[in-house]
DNA sequence: ACCGAATCTGTTTTT
DNA sequence: CAGATTCGGT
């Protein structure tokens, strides 16, 4: 096929169609390693190749890195008209668009978006002003998350109640109504407003729908699978009467279902598009046989999946290799070691990655590399726009930006301190909360100037003004530095220890160097439209799309390895209660998602799989260099692992027969490592109600403090406290969990 | 009212 | 370990 032009070049015959199926509803579904990215790129090209203008083609992916990667393969294939493709992620399109368009919704163009933190700042406020604050179940971090997980599912307060998802007496619901009104009154939107405000803007305003769909004629979706219902209804609202909605995933490797991503997006979309072409593609270009054989296996574990296996056309090539070591040191050694053999043997440092569950195991084998001097890479751990310092300065930009963002102010208002302390802070908030103004306009003009509180705010808004009439002409390069400057940022750094300083200071300059080099979009033309576009990527992005340079050893979780592959991949730590995690591993379902995780876990890897764990159990040093209790017991999943493709140690409590080798009949070690694992499952297991004798709750005042309880599904407790209808029962699991009244679940122990 | 030191407490995954 | 909170001294 000499004829084709060269982006249909090389496509199998399911690829060709994805690629050139261009109108319609269209469903790929593609395996790990099937060439989506490949068939993706090659189908914006061939939108282009027909004459599509590239402004009417609009891709999304979940990561910026993935947009970015995109973008470049596209523009590799395209040149120029790549450019004016519009390849970014949900929530940066959404950001763009409510930047044009929010004033429909009453926001100004000004708005600012509230991050984790902020949010979690306001929470807290809220709760302490309800008296709340005495209460486990309602700490701010555990609110908002609750709060968050309604808000990615696109549900209202009302409809929580009405789909008995909370009571209406549940206090979440109050500190949640409360927080809507404060995002409001800040001007300010939080992550999932990005996406639900979009959602709203366009219901509400069909002419801004209108004018949106007109722009985009094509729908490409990456990771489909992980969307969630918010950005489902986008996308059926954006396609509009065109249906031109291509989108590519796979349910085994749905992995966010924390975070909203609902399956049923996937297993509905023939139902929602009854004419839809469904494309699979099971053809694997990555992994070498015995990997793929492996991978397979564990994931049609699962009960709720389309059936499909994958298959390849190269040949079995090494078998999965399994490693026990007696602790989690000599794990992470053995793994160090293992790189350098490697290395000797011609893979390059780049090629290796070590793959975890969490991020905190990565510490331990961070160590191991570097006694090694084995140059190395963490994705993701901490990251720089997350620093301290960097955030501070950021919270002044913002409050530049938009002085309405209660959240900034609080944030770098006594940063360096100037003598605003709590009580004049809670007046302060009192007063703004009366007039129905923002803490900075009320600053300006509360109290006399006699007062030494209000001097204080005064001087600080002093500050802000000054910088805000610096922002209108100054660029953010140069506007960051006169932050670090005349807020006294750099004054009190360098007051401070040596150590620290340097570094601190090194990250300021590290983030002007930032604003110098970012690309500004072009509709940006003024001052304070730059400065916006810069802190909106930075809210979105954080500022380390680092490419892995050559030369490193990567390490990452499985999260972040999704979309990414590697010749030789280590899973470590495949230990229970790591993997699966003890907190997912609750129910069939989140079992289900750990096993996806394993399943994106082993197919990262293209030749060399090698699985590890050892006998002691997690290495991450919780507290104080303490390790998480446990005895190393392997991953059930490893259970699953077909005998034949597997060498190395087997899973087995016995430690001389890990030490004895690959020895013996594989397949009834295999049997043995099952049996194993039931009976640690069952040792586990809350004591039976048998063993005990329970007796009915019969009148409240038998609740009192150290009575011991048993719940149905948490087992036998101790009441800590009881507050109005809420329970806190500490369990034998050594977790405190609220248990609300009345319930049937919980049970009086006689002794 | 502020500040630094002592004390407490918490890690699953992330756009 | 590190961030948040509490406490005691100024």
């Amino acid at each position: 096929m000499t004829g084709e032009p060269t982006h249909l070049q090389a496509l199998n015959p399911m690829q060709y169609e994805a690629v050139t199926t261009l109108q319609g509803p269209l469903l790929i579904l593609a395996g790990a390693g099937s060439g989506k990215t490949r068939v993706l790129t090659r189908r914006i090209a061939h939108l282009l190749y027909e004459g599509i203008d590239p402004e009417n083609v609009f891709a999304v992916t979940f990561t910026n890195k993935a947009a970015a990667e995109m973008k470049e393969r596209v523009e590799e294939l395209v040149g120029e008209a790549g450019r004016n493709v519009w390849i970014s992620t949900f929530h940066s399109a959404c950001a763009r668009i409510l930047r044009q368009e929010i004033e429909a919704l009453g926001y100004t163009k000004r708005f600012a978006i509230y991050d984790d933190e902020d949010s979690k700042r306001i929470v807290k406020e809220i709760v302490a002003r309800w008296g709340y604050d005495e209460e486990d179940y309602m700490r701010p971090r555990k609110v908002l998350s609750r709060i968050d997980r309604y808000k990615c599912r696109m549900l209202t307060p009302e409809q929580v109640v009405a789909q008995h998802l909370a009571h209406t007496y549940d206090a979440t619901l109050r500190v949640w109504n409360d927080y809507e009104d404060q995002l409001r009154a800040a001007d300010a939107i939080d992550f999932n407003d990005l996406i639900g405000h979009t959602v709203r803007l366009f219901t509400e305003h069909p002419d801004v729908l209108e004018r949106w769909r007109d722009r985009f004629h094509y729908l490409l979706v990456d990771e489909y699978q992980d969307t969630n219902k918010g950005q489902y209804r986008l996308l059926r609202l954006l396609t509009g009467a065109r249906r031109n909605l291509a989108v590519v995933g796979d349910d085994d490797q749905s992995i966010y279902g924390f975070r909203g991503a609902d399956i049923e997006n996937i297993l509905g979309f023939e139902r929602d598009f009854p004419d839809a072409k469904v494309i699979r593609l099971e053809q694997n270009y990555r992994s070498t046989g015995h990997i793929l054989d492996a991978a397979n296996q564990v994931i049609q574990a699962n009960r709720h999946r389309k059936e499909k296996a994958l298959w390849t056309a190269a040949g079995m090539g090494r078998k999965v290799t399994l490693v026990q070591r007696r602790d989690p040191g000599d794990e992470a050694e053995w793994v160090a070691r293992g790189l350098l053999q490697l290395r000797r043997r011609g893979f390059t440092w780049q090629d290796m990655a070590i793959v975890y569950r969490t991020n905190a195991t990565s510490r331990i084998f961070e160590r191991a590399l570097q006694r090694h001097r084995i140059p190395h890479k963490i994705v993701g751990s901490r990251k720089f726009y997350e620093r301290r310092e960097v955030r501070d300065v950021l919270g002044y930009l913002r409050l530049v930006t938009n002085p309405a963002d209660d959240a900034a102010f609080l944030r770098v208002c006594n940063v360096p301190t100037r003598g605003i302390g709590a009580k004049t802070l809670a007046d302060l908030r009192d007063e703004a909360a009366g007039r129905g103004q923002p803490l900075l306009t009320t600053a300006r003009s509360v109290g006399t100037d006699t007062d030494r509180a209000a001097r204080a705010l005064r001087s600080f808004v002093e500050i802000i003004d000054a910088l805000a009439e610096a922002s209108r002409t100054l660029d953010p390069a140069a506007l960051v530095e006169r932050v670090v400057v005349d807020s006294g940022y750099k004054a009190m750094v360098e007051s401070e220890g040596k150590r620290e300083a340097e570094s601190r200071l090194a990250n300021l300059v590290e983030l002007i160097r930032d604003a110098r080099d970012f690309e500004f979009p072009l509709e940006a033309t003024t001052a304070s439209d730059r400065l916006r576009a810069w802190l909106d990527r930075i809210a979105l992005a954080g500022q380390d799309e680092e490419i892995p340079e050559g030369g490193q050893v990567t390490l990452l979780t499985v999260h972040n390895a999704k979309g990414l592959e590697y010749p030789v991949v280590f899973v470590v730590h495949m230990l229970e209660g790591q993997f699966p995690h003890e907190r997912s591993a609750t129910d069939e379902a989140g079992v289900e998602e750990e096993r996806r995780l394993a399943y994106v876990a082993f197919t990262r890897a293209r030749k060399r799989l090698v699985i590890t764990w050892n006998r002691e159990g997690p290495g991450t040093e919780f507290f104080g260099g303490r390790r998480q209790s446990g005895d190393g017991v392997p991953s059930r999943f490893l259970a699953d692992l077909p005998g034949q493709a597997i060498e190395g140690d087997l899973p087995d409590l016995e430690p001389a027969m890990a030490d004895s080798g690959p020895a013996g009949d594989r397949e009834e070690l295999q049997q043995r490592f099952g049996t194993f694992l039931r009976a640690h499952r069952e040792r586990r297991a809350p004591p039976t109600d048998e063993a005990l004798r329970l007796t009915e709750i019969e009148d409240i005042a038998d609740l009192v403090p150290g009575r011991r309880v048993h719940h149905a599904r948490f087992g036998v407790g101790e009441i800590r406290s009881l507050k109005g209808h809420r329970l806190l029962v500490s369990f034998t699991d050594q977790r405190v969990r609220p248990v609300s009244l009345p319930t049937e679940d919980l049970h009086l122990v006689e002794d």
